[in-house]
DNA sequence: CGCAGATGTGGCCACTGTCAACATGCCCGT
DNA sequence: ACGGGCATGTTGACAGTGGCCACATCTGCG
């Protein structure tokens, strides 16, 4: 390499990748590369190609990750959290005064911020839930897992629920496992609208579907404690 | 390569493939292939691999296949009509006397047989999805898309929905969509017990978790036409 | 100032999908 | 009956990948 070569990425990239900021370049990297390559962006992404992008040569990488699925491991944590993000930008413009429809239209918006998510962001969604494999290989980290469960979809999901029973909507006894069916019915609809025979419906269609299913929730998914509550219309 | 190669193939194949069955050969491999790799079990399936087993060069498959993912489309429709068949298998073993009893299981047991075979066949289940993509090239081919539909899982739904409609149990304003809304709450369990944070979980805490859901469905998911009806047991 | 460890490089291997050119054997029309 | 045509299978090559190895280089610390 001619003299200059090192100095130019350094301009052009901030600071040269000897100063640590490798690791993360190839994750944003790994990141657009995703998102350009809509849904299955993951099988997209090469760590050759990655190193290419980010102006190193390959088997760099291998000083940052042990191997590539770990990289796509950081890259689905960056989905989860961008996932989690999207609801909680969608929840905080709600603004409800009646704490029963408020309770109501948290969990509907939660619905429907995770289907609108995983159809804008199809690669990263996918690639977040395709890669939570990998963070199974630690058995008993427990504390450390709790907080991230607490902090992504499932976390606003739990807590959704249980303001719903606080306010009085939905019924004591039937909130237990009431997060896993109304988790896999949102899932669900973004996996088959995105893979599944579904995935060449309209928008309108679409949205036809997500709003009669997320109906479906509020109207006594659960087992609400009566039929005292008018339609979220 | 001396003489008597071919001969020898011929022999312990069971007829050369010269005679037509290479297709079908590659397919079997193919399926093969991704039930031994359990979930993610598609990645696993190479071109060339499959070739090696059945015994045939490389590229001989291009004769057959356009390309990878031809076959790959060719291994999804074997995993749909397992699952389909398997469905089946459940739903010939009822034999309930009471008709609205008879629907309301109809519905149970084709949700507990999809999550089943998903989690019995997970390679399978995947790719049948996955690859459904392929299937979504030919835009107007109503007639044969229609009864492809029909005999498939979805096929399977919509019936049972009709019925117990036709029975009295589920309010018919309440039909238009609720093929979607189970299909998407059971496709969800399933897809979140194969690859999501739910991979983790015993055997028990799944059934729980499925049944938990199922019984969400039977007691008004698409609104009942009352509480007139007792649990299912 | 100099050395050790972190970081990045180049070469290599096995493997894959896909294309192009070549070989082979079966079937059908004359 | 036979010979050509065509489907089928083979060989070889190319570009790309993930993953190792040994080596170069830079950086920070004693």
């Amino acid at each position: 390499m001619p003299v200059g070569w090192s100095t130019l990425v350094a301009v052009s990239t901030a600071r040269a990748y000897h100063h640590g900021n490798l690791r993360a370049a190839l994750v944003d990297a790994g990141v657009q590369v995703v998102r350009e390559h809509g849904a299955a962006g993951a099988d997209a992404v090469a760590l050759r190609d990655l190193a290419r992008r980010v102006g190193v040569s390959h088997n760099a990488a291998y000083r940052h990750f042990a191997d590539r699925e770990e990289l796509l491991g950081e890259i689905a944590g960056v989905g989860m959290t961008a996932l989690t993000e999207a609801i909680a930008a969608r929840l905080a413009t709600l603004g409800e005064p009646d704490a029963v429809r408020a309770a109501r239209l948290a969990l509907r918006e939660i619905g429907r911020g995770y289907v609108a998510f995983a159809l804008a962001d199809a690669g990263l969604f996918r690639l977040a839930f395709a890669a939570y494999p990998s963070l199974a290989g630690a058995p008993a980290m427990e504390p450390e897992l709790e907080a991230t469960v607490e902090a992504s979809p499932f976390g606003q999901l739990n807590r959704a629920l249980d303001a719903l029973v606080e306010v009085g909507y939905l019924a004591p006894d039937a909130r237990p496992g009431a997060e896993f069916t109304c988790w896999s019915l949102v899932h669900g609809l973004a996996m088959l609208f995105l893979e599944g025979p579904l995935q060449r419906l309209g928008p309108a269609e679409r949205e036809s579907i997500v709003e009669g299913a997320l109906a479906a929730i509020d109207r006594g998914f659960g087992g609400t404690t009566g039929g005292a509550w008018p339609p979220l219309g």
